[in-house]
DNA sequence: GCCAATGGTAAGTGAGTACTTACTTCGAAA
DNA sequence: TTTCGAAGTAAGTACTCACTTACCATTGGC
């Protein structure tokens, strides 16, 4: 097997076992049994543990660069589209977290051992939306569209019932026995709620019809 | 030192070094310096590291069986007081885990170790809040007090928005450099949302001038 | 045929790791 | 005063850890 590919092939069972283990429950040997090599070809493509550890952070954060969740909805912003703003986030989120939860599990336990992958993806990452998204509503506030709440704090209960949602899905409650939903109707919902419970009442009416539109189709969905 | 004590302080000590380092990441050695003993002492009191970790288990669940959440804001629940419910379980997850981050980490680093303290917590725990808020929000929507969402995403909402607060406020963010709120006037906003987000708008109007009425005392307050 | 580069391993190394053994100290009951 | 058990330790044991060394096998260019 060429170089590149062994080296990616154990970059990639590397990822799986830490994030089944954590950097320190995971060995090296482990990882040299799973790609199916000898210990020395580990540390032949990384020279140290750690350094396979960044090699991992590196190439999950570029995967994950070229995906910018505020991109997504960049243009529901521009049109200052509140539902499609917030639904394209939850969904972006939940999508991205069931095609690779790994990388959830990854964060977590480097956010746990205090390595620099998740003080990177905070500052990198979630501070960003933070401010995006703040911004977003501090304008919708100013339009009179939005109640006065503290921005960030929307931005936490949003996150929140997102982020808590795919916590659940993947790491407490695998098999959905609380909760089994889609991540279409996850993030309309979550959406749902939010926007009703920050929306001013002078547009209210409006997006109770829409709501109510919407729940009777759900309703006969089910 | 008396043996009860000693033990007791051993697993104090155990107790801090897991949830800082995980099962794996602490070694005996570790905990038997930190604890000012011979690495023989940990020995003679719990016959395996396993163990150890078995009786933190128990210390922890019995002190948090004592104090039952649910039981908390049971009058609550049988006045149909919605925001006295919803606030009171929030203020009451966010002072636990202000008080106690231990074991906040600690569950984190058992579910993602896989050990039984998670499947415990959950099972006990996690399940019943989802059981119990679950049916008083069934009761509400039969009151014609909330709309028509499935009360286990309500639950998923709201749990989400509070539990995501302590995770940000004791593992991401622990300087709050995007969120310095405190619990109380987290509680208050975070039901605040849910509620004008679930409450029919048959009883909106009611809720908003309440909320409106808070609102203002609450500018006034910053 | 020779040689250097490439891809690979078996068998180490010293520094931990959980856990044990053999021993000491010491306060109080007999 | 003796004795006995509980509290405590220093120095192990057997094993695993990250990492190294010395060596083998194939391959393509000269």
């Amino acid at each position: 097997m060429a170089g590149g590919e062994r080296r990616l092939q154990i970059l990639r069972l590397a990822v799986r076992l830490f994030s089944q283990r954590g950097f320190r429950g995971t060995t090296t040997k482990e990882i040299a049994l799973a790609a199916g090599v000898s210990e020395a070809m580990v540390f032949r493509h990384f020279a140290t543990k750690e350094e396979l550890y960044s090699a991992i952070l590196d190439h999950k954060a570029c995967l994950h660069d070229t995906m910018d969740p505020v991109q997504v909805v960049a243009d529901a912003i521009a049109r200052k589209d509140d539902r499609a703003v917030f639904e394209g986030l939850a969904l972006d989120a939940l999508d991205r977290h069931d095609c690779d939860p790994e990388f959830h599990r990854l964060l977590l336990h480097s956010a746990l051992e205090e390595h620099e992958l998740a003080q990177m993806f905070w500052e990198k990452f979630v501070t960003r939306v933070y401010r995006i998204l703040g911004a977003y509503i501090r304008q919708r506030q100013r339009d009179g569209a939005m109640i006065q709440i503290e921005p960030s704090v929307i931005v936490r209960a949003f996150v929140g019932m997102v982020i808590h949602h795919s916590l659940n899905n993947n790491l407490w409650d695998r098999k959905r026995t609380l909760l089994r939903i889609s991540n279409q109707a996850a993030a309309r919902e979550f959406t749902d709620i939010l926007l009703r419970g920050v929306t001013s009442t002078a547009r209210r009416d409006g997006l109770s019809k829409k709501a109510t539109g919407k729940k009777s189709r759900k309703k006969s969905g089910r």
